[in-house]
DNA sequence: GCTCATTGTCTGCGATCGCAGACAGAAAAA
DNA sequence: TTTTTCTGTCTGCGATCGCAGACAATGAGC
């Protein structure tokens, strides 16, 4: 397999979070983390802890395997 | 879905390196990661990174998503 | 007994995460 | 234009990751 590229990871949740109408605000709040980071997160300019991604994933309504499923297929 | 445990992460890996009959030296030289890191992320001591648990998911011969999958069945 | 392989656990040290908070830019509504 | 919302990006700061290296304990084999 590929490298994990946290580019990719970050684009996967950017457009998941657009697919649920959802703000920067909004899921970071749901998730328990900061705005700043999330955006950070979504930019690919910070590379995400795995506790973070699994709030995410969850805050997503997925499971944090799934959500990595599709940074796979994702990744080049 | 629970919170996420590095230690369930941990135990996950321990098992599926001691099921191919892999030593901590082997499965982190594979990983490409130090062994006194790979005892502590074992031992559940440490959290461990995304492309962290991405290489040593590699080197057990899982994709990560499969490896969290794992993980997320033994979450209590 | 001894040797060897393996593991668990510690010490610095540099790099990165994640936070709060701030600021500016873009876009839409009015 | 003005206001509002959302976003991108920055600054410290404390906490944690990941490394190399070391040491002791365990167990297997001789």
């Amino acid at each position: 397999m590929k490298q994990y590229d946290c580019r990719v990871t970050g684009s996967v949740i950017h457009r998941l979070r657009l697919e649920r109408g959802l703000t920067q605000e909004v899921l970071s709040g749901l998730a328990g983390i900061a705005r700043s980071h999330l955006a950070m997160i979504e930019a690919g300019a910070k590379d995400a802890a795995v506790d973070t991604l699994w709030r995410i994933a969850d805050a997503l309504g997925l499971r944090l395997s799934e959500l990595m499923r599709i940074v796979e297929d994702s990744t080049v």
